[in-house]
DNA sequence: TTCCAACTTGACCATGCGGTCAAGTGAAAC
DNA sequence: GTTTCACTTGACCGCATGGTCAAGTTGGAA
């Protein structure tokens, strides 16, 4: 961003630093919540000391946000695979794969965006009233465009949305609850199960085989 | 259950203040988290002194745990739905109604249940591992049942129970983001029209037209 | 070598928290 | 009326936490 002029060591370090910090910092607020969670905590697993952390970030608001932002991101740019398809089947499914796997590399920065949206937003809030607002209404009106053009069932839009979010999300936000039920942790073949039975009942569900 | 003979005066103070303290910790412990609520605010917005409180329920989290198994009770009672159903359309399409009530009407409840799995379940680890499996694997015996007798898609049980239990939770634990994404809170016709959004796609994807 | 700014860190502080306690109050049993 | 016991409540305590600070250490420009 607007990152000073910086020497290429001094920035190596920073970055790394940085990225130590956020990394633990997204597994402890996964677990434990913002309240729950501390700087103590998340410095020892980063093995930095406390006052380390806030030299790179000033406040654990700041830190939290910055870990937010970061899974935010991560899925905006999932949706790229939307907007290139030509129809439901390849922009859906795509959309699909694509959800269920963040949902399996990511699932403590999942958990946060969870918790946090849960609590009000209170920290995010901008974010939904404009990057996501603007992100839902575009893929709303593709959505829409399929529809007219006969390629899939007239579903909402938006409710059809929530469903995918709401269901690719649960794999990694409710992941404890399903690994309890499945008797452990998902293997490579329950996932591509899972997504397998996401896409074929989504897909079915719109009217497209 | 197990309450001690106490005169009708005081077993209506104490069930009353009770029900308060919980409909106040229900309300905090959502929007705050375990973590980040504290005794003072719920005995605030329950117009009780804090001492009250312990009085009642003599540590947070033994006051938590009573919310939380609050809304595991809503859901499990929700379910009977499924079994007296003859099919997949009666009996799916009733317990997503029920469900998408639930989430109207008992949101933060559905709040506070989420993040306790979202947080890996510290407190509520034996329901998942005793009454939610027994329960699930119950209903994924009657899901095979209606497959076998033709009455239905060949779906993975477990995989569809996840996709109804995120859909329907969604509009609870998310409501400040679809409400933002809304405009506002959802009017009796959004929920309607939520309802029959998720039932389209659901009974669709499974093959029950 | 010198110097400065970026970075590190142990010790420290003020605050807010969960929980306790002992002195009350009032309803019911006798 | 008296006694008893469930219930109420303001004041209090120990502790953990987010955040600060000043004294270091290190990397790199001159």
């Amino acid at each position: 961003m607007d990152e000073p002029n910086r020497p290429p060591r001094r920035q190596a370090i920073r970055q790394a630093n940085e990225a130590l910090i956020l990394s633990a910092a997204e597994k402890v607020f996964a677990e434990a919540g913002f309240g729950g969670a501390t700087m103590q905590v998340i410095a020892d697993l980063a093995g930095l000391p406390k006052a380390n952390l806030h030299y790179y970030f000033p406040t654990k608001e700041s830190l939290y946000r910055s870990v937010v932002e970061t899974i935010f991101h991560i899925w905006l740019e999932a949706a790229e695979t939307f907007d290139a398809a030509p129809g439901p089947a390849e922009g859906i499914g795509a959309y699909i794969d694509a959800k269920m796997d963040i949902s399996r590399r990511h699932p403590h920065g999942s958990k946060v965006w969870a918790t946090e949206v849960i609590h009000g937003a209170p920290v995010i809030q901008d974010y939904l009233e404009t990057t996501l607002r603007d992100w839902t209404e575009g893929r709303a009106r593709v959505i829409r465009r399929w529809i007219a053009e006969g390629k899939m069932a007239p579903v909402d839009p938006y409710h059809l949305l929530y469903m995918l979010w709401a269901t690719t999300q649960h794999y990694a936000d409710f992941s404890h609850q399903i690994e309890t039920l499945n008797g452990g942790p998902l293997s490579d073949a329950d996932w591509q199960a899972a997504k397998a039975s996401v896409k074929g009942i989504v897909l079915r569900g719109i009217g497209v085989v």
